[in-house]
RNA sequence: GGGAGCAUAGCUCAGCUGGGAGAGCAUUUGCCUUACAAGCAAAGGGUCACAGGUUCGAGCCCUGUUGUUCCCACCA
């Protein structure tokens, strides 16, 4: 614990820079990040969703980690034993992509380094940017768990990977199969359907022409690909096209190729598109492989895996594959393309349309605009391929994980998200969970060469399982980064072993992450969670919106709009940073990140620093104690505001509701507590009764304490920093205190009324002054009338009116006495007042001034008859509401009384 | 083709189970008042997208329309 300085050392302005690595390391070193298990209490635990170990954290995980960080703070003070588990992805696709450029870069290959070689590199990779991403969650002032810290590739979380994959496909849950994939050509990996992201692309209708053997006809259809025709092998029309009927049974000869095939009937061919007639590609399209599959047609694959066509040598490798038995079920056979062989697909495109369009195959050619898949890292065009993957069957799985959302095992906040999760659920396909990268969890299944059994195992294996053959080779691909990441909540806690922490912290409470991750994670996780664990991993999703740049843009690398928290934190502290992007915010919905909150922001922080700082420069050596007898009107009325701050704040909390909570703190705070209460407590302080001193003491640190533990979870290093000031919490720390409770001994609703009127009433001065432009320095005379009821409240030697209206003016007290000299007036629900301005006074104006206040009040009155009179209104709105409205006409009607009688005056 | 979000002050956005609209920034005016000029005291600025409906009462609930953003969907 470093030495603490006195209030009147702390710095005029706050100064992050200065504090938040050592409270930070104090935080940590101190051990009060760890989670401990308490018997019998039930646990908070949050498990952070894995940054990637891809590069540094952006916005978004800023935004993240503060509603994390600031859920775990407030169950940290509550008193619940708290986990928030960190960790990161090794994220298989992109930190690959990464770590190829980087060897690029060097002239070097994955090839030339070997798979061994390149793994290295890899975790060399993961060293320096993992640890780099660690560093910037502590600098967000992340109160996570390191010694839990886990790498979904570590030793623990690869064991559950392999036991998952296993355990599913000893029950038939995961298999393998050629099937039509995504295919990222330049990634050169399958993609399950998720990562396929669809972007308007213009394109072309080529209007090709098919001669049909039987009749000789030319038969039209339309395609936007026309390099698969070489795959063809079927045309297909509808059964109920009158059109065609004559065709049923025929066959087309396919153009260039010179290949027969099949004219078959299909539902797939819409009678009303086009010509009703289309070409069928099993092997390249997901529409025709279903229709392929339908009518038992041959697969003719055309493209290599990396986006070219395929030539003599590829087909003899498959034609091998074939011969040898070993080809998987479904397997595609491949075409010796020829002329094309080897030309990448777009240069094969051209070819084919200019040959089709020598040979009189080609009919038109029309414009189009349409979605083409692309890859989402690196948005390459998608190419659906035939090829040997692993799936994970999701039917049975997914049943169950509908169930318990519907249930309500699983709760999404806001609750609009239910609904996009259950639609994708409800029509999940297999996932396709084979990468075709060296850089993730290597799948666990070994080929044998001479039986051809495949064995999949816990273990590393070095003979095959029926066989007992030596020759075998273990599956190249690595799986999806996301199996892993499905895994998280238990695979972190120690799973498959049955250990304490997995006892007592699964299921976790609360998952917070931003609806872009929903299908790809969360819904994942809820499936495995279920299927292992036999219970979903969290009762509560909070989903949260994506933090965009100031135009609303996505932030992204390649639009360069991305902005560094680190470089933010750096300029304008971490509490800045989180509170800015907190505040305003509202559930679910996307936010905008600009310099101007982030400012607003550092504002606050330094008003809350300043106010600290006023209080404790006026505290005396012993902590005072909040004496009830001595309470003053505006002292009960601050109270009454704090408790209820306490109250909402609590609500906002537990609702997830962050951006009202901030925006209910700041307010307070700033408007109510230092505007307010503040200047009114400097009477007290600066005069010499040491009873009303103490008194004014206790209030401020009640406070003030309160404000800052409520303050902490958004805005830990500033609250913790100034908290350890504090009379009677000398070295305490902020993060370990407790969590305030509305106490309502310390409601005053009466006083509140009252100082509310007194409020008014000195706004209206200040206003009126301001209008006439009487200089800030000069102390007119200021003549009050209360109104009824009023006059003990605003004019006692202790009333807080008179103290803050003696700032500038000096009272004079006539209950009933005329002002008797020029003056400009004005009339609150708590009395009316006079400055007399001599000369200053333009009648004219004057006049014009009350009398368009008249009329405001005069409409005021109406519309509350015109309630009142209502009988609807009257039987049928809340007593209180009724009543609250003929107070309301009561009192507007008494200002209406002062206001014509000094309207009067104004005349005489 | 389905689904969802959004439309409120010049800008960015809040607004709870319906009870006469708020903040920050910007603008205007006056202030270095002994916590804070990263501040203080004031001011101006809104047909709550449009049209209906429900209700005693609608920014809020219902229906439709327009604009906009996003997600999902195999459309040749």
């Amino acid at each position: 614990m470093t030495e603490k300085q006195t209030a009147f050392e702390m710095a005029k302005a706050y100064d992050p820079a200065k504090i938040e690595k050592d409270t930070y390391e104090r935080w940590e070193s101190s051990g009060a990040f760890i989670a401990r298990r308490e018997e019998g209490k039930k646990p908070f635990t949050i498990m952070m969703p894995p940054p990637n170990v891809t590069g540094q954290l952006h916005m978004g995980h800023a935004m993240d980690c503060t509603l994390q960080d600031s859920l775990v703070r407030f169950h940290r003070m509550k008193g619940d034993p708290t986990l928030w588990l960190p960790g990161t992805d090794h994220a298989a696709i992109a930190t690959e992509a990464r770590v190829v450029d980087q060897i690029r870069s060097e002239g070097l290959s994955k090839e030339t380094l070997g798979r061994e070689g390149f793994l290295k590199r890899a975790w060399a990779w993961k060293e320096e940017y993992g640890g780099r991403i660690t560093r910037q969650l502590r600098r967000m002032g992340s109160s996570c768990d390191w010694t839990r810290e886990r790498f979904t590739m570590d030793e623990g979380c690869s064991r559950a990977v392999r036991e998952v994959f296993c355990r599913l496909y000893e029950k038939k849950l995961i298999y393998r199969g050629a099937r039509l994939v995504n295919w990222c050509p330049c990634c050169g990996s399958s993609l399950s359907d998720i990562e396929v992201e669809y972007t308007e692309q213009d394109g072309h209708f080529w209007h090709l022409l098919y001669p049909v053997k039987e009749t000789g006809e030319m038969l039209e259809l339309a395609t936007t690909r026309p390099e698969t025709m070489l795959g063809d092998t079927a045309v297909a029309i509808n059964p109920g096209d009158e059109r065609y009927k004559h065709l049923h049974g025929c066959h087309v000869i396919l153009p260039l190729v010179g290949r027969e095939i099949p004219i078959v009937c299909d539902e797939h061919a819409d009678m009303t598109k086009g010509t009703g007639v289309v070409k069928i590609t099993p092997a390249h399209d997901p529409n025709d492989y279903e229709v392929g599959q339908r009518h038992n047609l041959e697969i003719v694959r055309v493209f290599t895996y990396d986006g070219r066509m395929t030539g003599a040598e590829e087909k003899a490798e498959n034609d091998e594959l074939f011969a040898s038995g070993k080809a998987a079920v479904g397997e595609a056979r491949v075409m010796d393309t020829g002329k094309y062989a080897h030309m990448t697909t777009g240069e094969c495109r051209k070819a084919i349309v200019k040959d089709l369009e020598e040979g009189g195959y080609l009919k038109s050619v029309e414009d189009l605009k349409h979605e083409v898949g692309t890859c989402y890292r690196c948005h390459a065009n998608i190419e659906p391929m035939i090829a040997s993957q692993w799936f994970v069957r999701m039917a049975p799985l997914a049943e169950p994980a509908i169930a318990a959302v519907k249930k309500g095992e699983t709760r999404f906040v806001p609750e609009r998200f239910t609904r996009n999760y259950l639609n994708w659920m409800e029509n999940i396909r297999d996932w396709c969970i084979s990468r075709h990268l060296w850089w993730g969890h290597r799948i666990p299944a070994w080929y044998c060469d001479d039986c051809g059994e495949i064995t999949v195992s816990r273990q590393d294996i070095c003979a095959c399982g029926k066989c007992g053959s030596k020759n075998i080779r273990q599956d190249e691909d690595v799986l999806d980064t996301w199996f892993s990441s499905a895994l998280w909540p238990f695979s972190t806690l120690g799973w498959p072993d049955e250990t304490e922490d997995l006892k007592y912290f699964y299921p976790t409470s609360t998952l917070v992450t931003g609806y872009d991750i929903i299908f790809f994670w969360v819904a994942r996780m809820i499936f495995s969670g279920i299927e292992q664990m036999g219970q979903p991993p969290f009762d509560t999703v909070v989903i949260h919106g994506l933090v965009r740049d100031s135009l609303g843009r996505k932030m992204s690398k390649s639009l360069g709009n991305g902005i560094d928290p680190l470089e933010i934190i750096d300029k304008y502290g971490a509490d800045a940073l989180r509170f800015s992007l907190v505040m305003g915010i509202s559930p679910g919905n996307d936010t905008r990140y600009s310099t101007e909150k982030v400012e607003m922001a550092r504002n606050f922080a330094n008003k809350v620093w300043n106010a600290s700082r006023f209080v404790l420069m006026n505290m005396g050596d012993a902590a005072p104690e909040l004496d009830r007898a001595m309470l003053t009107a505006e002292d009960k009325w601050i109270l009454t505001r704090y408790t209820e701050t306490v109250r909402q704040v609590t609500e906002y909390f537990d609702a997830a509701d962050y951006g009202l909570a901030a925006q209910k703190l700041y307010d307070f705070a700033w408007s109510e507590f230092c505007d307010w209460y503040i200047e009114l407590s400097k009477s007290a302080l600066l005069g010499d009764d040491e009873k009303k001193k103490d008194n004014a003491r206790a209030v401020l640190l009640t406070v003030l304490s309160g404000l800052l533990r409520l303050l902490h979870p958004l805005m830990p290093f500033v609250t913790e920093e100034v908290f350890s000031y504090l009379p009677g919490q000398e070295n305490k720390s902020c993060m370990l205190s407790a969590w305030p409770e509305a106490d309502e001994s310390l409601e005053f609703p009466e006083a509140c009324f009252r100082m509310e009127g007194v409020m008014d009433m000195v706004r209206a001065i200040r206003n009126l002054r301001s209008g006439m432009n009487v200089q800030a320095g000069h102390r007119a005379r200021l003549m009050v009338r209360p109104a009824e009821g009023w006059a003990e409240t605003l004019m006692s030697e202790e009333s807080a009116f008179k103290r803050l209206a003696a700032v500038t003016e000096e009272i004079l007290l006539g209950e009933n006495e005329k002002p008797g000299e020029k003056t400009v007036g004005a009339v609150t629900a708590a009395g009316e007042f006079f400055i007399p301005l001599g000369e200053l006074v333009d009648l004219a104006a004057e006049r014009k001034r009350l009398t368009k206040e008249k009329e405001r009040l005069e409409g005021e009155i109406k519309r509350g008859e015109g309630k009142l009179n209502n009988a609807g209104f009257v039987s049928k709105a809340p007593a209180a509401l009724v009543e609250s409205e003929k107070q309301k006409i009561e009192t507007n009607r008494q200002m209406l009384a002062a206001l014509e009688k000094q309207l009067s005056e104004l005349e005489a």
